[in-house]
DNA sequence: CGTCAAAGGCAACTCCAAGTTGCTTTTGAC
DNA sequence: GTCAAAAGCAACTTGGAGTTGCCTTTGACG
């Protein structure tokens, strides 16, 4: 029996072996979670695929849930937040950095489970604060863009999060079209018009005359969208 | 044996006992979607909910996708089309009845399924029909909208509606705020102002003289980019 | 009324994936 | 080189989907 003194060393192995197998079971469950989905996940598949035992990934991640969690963290890179100088095409950089992640294998996993699967509350959990991070990203460029005098202060910056992430979201989720730069383009254009015309309730302030701060700015930036 | 003479005038028996078995097991199903989503939906408990045997569900739905698909379809009843004679209010209306419906009982299960699953390709195919009827519905408003001169013609009434319903499902789906009449109201003046539609009698205090301007900005954009 | 087959009830299945257990083997920190 | 943490292995239990064979009820028809 170890004395007490000994036991007080405590020996986390986090480099070796177990780290080795972390990183394969964690690509494994992305790649399966591309595959099929959550619902249709199967931890023996997982365990087959990264030629880890089952019973070695229950031990470490008791739940299915867990599991999925674990690999989803390991996508959710922070966003970068391109600065172009203008909200139009920080925005179309953002979402298409976004879709460019989501191409990749390890993000068709994320992107399967972030628009068409809630099945867990755990994993529900967790794509929230993945959304969440998004839209912070998005906020900080909008407040750029109204310290810059782009947008106007008094807009609606959370509704036009809402709009904005709204229709990529639906779109991708409900197949209703090719989310391609042509499109993106247009809801950005869309949603930014309404920012600008948005004087809300109390802004008779902005008199007739003040209107087209965006409309230069985006011609401007048109040509790079392809 | 029966002659082949007396066997061809088949019995179907539409009313009676069967009519009052489809009818309690679907009214279960919906129940059940409603509490627990479909992913944790147990036939056994549709079973004994409405007090008819597994056996007899599965000899009438051989897949859970089925019983489910089927009670979803009582529920679709085709939206009542609003003529208030103003795309504003059509709209809320549009919007506010099918809010209505989804706060029902039998509507928490559609929207449950309807927003955050997407387990079975069976029933997304039904889903995607119940959304597609919808979208007609809320096209026609916007049509009406056109040949009254509300909304440019030259608007894309597509975008608008993907902008549109986008919103409204993802505040559902992440459940970002509350989907009251004030947001609604917001999000359908925010893209209708984009639409560079004319703000109609939208609120009291808004003055007609400062809209057409942007739109005529959006206007620009969507004829460079598409 | 009585008949009788379609439709419903019942119980005991099979099947498959999640999650568990008790034990043995490997490995990396000291 | 030691030794405990961590991985491997195989044989479990559990729970829900879907099935089967047989019996009971019922309603459309004569």
């Amino acid at each position: 029996m170890p004395t007490a003194a000994r036991r007080s060393t405590v020996h986390p192995r986090p480099g070796g072996r177990s780290a080795r197998v972390v990183d394969a079971v964690l690509r494994a469950t992305l790649a399966e979670l591309g595959r099929v989905g959550y619902a249709r996940l199967r931890v023996d598949d997982v365990a087959a695929r990264s030629g880890v035992n089952k019973t070695t990934i229950y031990r470490r991640w008791p739940e299915k849930s867990g599991l999925v969690c674990a690999a989803l963290k390991t996508v959710g890179r922070s966003p970068d937040v391109p600065d172009t100088g203008h909200v139009r095409s920080d925005l179309i950089a953002s979402f298409k950095a976004a879709m460019r992640g989501w191409a990749t294998a390890r993000g068709r996993g994320l992107l399967l489970v972030l628009t068409t699967e809630r099945a867990d509350p755990i994993v529900d959990r967790l794509l929230r604060s993945v959304r969440e991070r998004y839209r912070t990203t998005r906020r900080a460029i909008l407040e750029r863009g109204v310290t810059r005098g782009e947008v106007p202060a008094e807009a609606d910056l959370e509704l036009l999060l809402d709009v904005l992430t709204g229709a990529v979201v639906t779109r991708i989720r409900q197949g209703s079209g090719p989310l391609d730069s042509a499109w993106l383009a247009r809801v950005i254009d869309f949603t930014l018009a309404a920012a600008g015309a948005a004087p809300a309730a109390s802004t008779s302030s902005s008199s007739a005359s003040r209107q087209p701060r965006l409309s230069r700015t985006h011609r401007a930036r048109s040509d790079t969208v392809s």
